[in-house]
DNA sequence: TAAAATCGTTCACTTAAGTTAAGAAATGAA
DNA sequence: TTCATTTCTTAACTTAAGTGAACGATTTTA
């Protein structure tokens, strides 16, 4: 499971054995039953995650009405908004599968970031990446129809669709569930023409 | 007007005069008229776009329709993600006022990052910090209709819809300039009532 | 295992955004 | 200044999403 976390950061920079040992003495890999909660609207918060195994969604409660914004899978980064800004976290993250994690405190990343510089470079370069993916992820919901979105989605992580039950996809596309079903039935009808 | 950056890199990092000089000396301040266009779809680019006066926005041409999805003011930082991606650009990116930017070549900034572990900890957490805060905008924009999209704009960036082209401002909410009109004249009759 | 809660779908109805078109207002160029 | 272009608004019509309700299927839990 540890080479899981290792070959990720291998593609941005090489660790030597002491340097994974290090990481490793850290302690932080997690294991996490489905519908376990890892954090609460109001909680302050200094986690952030890596999803090694299974799958982890953000959501706010607006109106007791749940609005799910992101879902992270195997090799992807979380860190919550509250542990940069240190407020009072704006949302909830829940697990949606059994999953393994690695969960590693913001005072921790300082202090090794400060011992090592190569891990600082590993977290601006991920950073910068995210940023990018995240900015062209935004633009395209913006310029496209809640159709598009659902199309673009079965494309590009055709596995949420079949993992993530269907209203939380539906508030993920910005959409009602009953918004989606319609959809997809309409989706149905012109493949069938 | 160079105090502008050494202000907003000030909340970031202390610099001595020297490292102050250091920048200075790499000659990036530029003076961008109205209507230029900074980076065409197709084309590649090692730039990124700090706005010290004026405005830039970023659009995508779909159907030959311009597609308006971000603009960068006072104080605002713009990385393309061509830039890190190092693949021919998807957006166009141009300049909406006489503005006062400094343009820096990712190469400079390597260098720099590499000299001086400092500006590296600067970038680090700037996007770190605009991730989170891009995280929230997305989110936002997410869970919102139109009107809402509208209203919270009018709240968090006043300024924008004075300074910014109507056409241009519905399509940084998702929506057609006709339904922005329209939307904007139904808040109104709600306001009056 | 039975009852309760949640989930996905469908339907009829409402509301708002997309589309097409037209005209007035503002802007830019000759 | 004048002409041409672009921009903004309004309107009528179309399309699709929101809403409230119902129902069966699935899952949870007592």
């Amino acid at each position: 499971m540890k080479n899981i976390l290792f070959d990720f950061i291998s593609k941005y920079v090489s660790l030597t054995e002491d340097e994974k040992n290090v990481i490793v003495s850290l302690d932080i890999f997690r294991s996490v039953k489905k519908g376990t909660t890892l954090l609460k609207e109001g909680q302050k918060s200094k986690d952030s995650y890596f999803v090694l195994k299974g799958c982890i969604r953000t959501y706010y409660v607006v109106d007791s009405e749940e609005k799910t914004t992101a879902f992270y899978t195997e090799m992807e980064a979380l860190t919550p908004p509250c542990v940069i800004s240190k407020t009072p976290s704006e949302y909830y993250i829940s697990c949606i599968e059994d999953s393994i994690l690695t969960v590693s405190n913001s005072d921790m990343e300082a202090e090794i970031n400060s011992k090592f510089p190569k891990f600082e470079t590993v977290c601006r370069i991920l950073s910068e990446e995210l940023l990018a993916k995240q900015r062209m992820d935004f633009d395209e919901f913006k310029t496209s129809s809640p159709e598009q979105r659902y199309l673009n989605l079965l494309h590009k992580r055709p596995d949420l669709i079949q993992r993530v039950p269907q209203h939380q996809l539906a508030s993920y596309l910005g959409i009602k569930p009953q918004s989606l079903s319609r959809l997809r039935a309409r989706i149905l009808e012109k493949s069938k023409a």
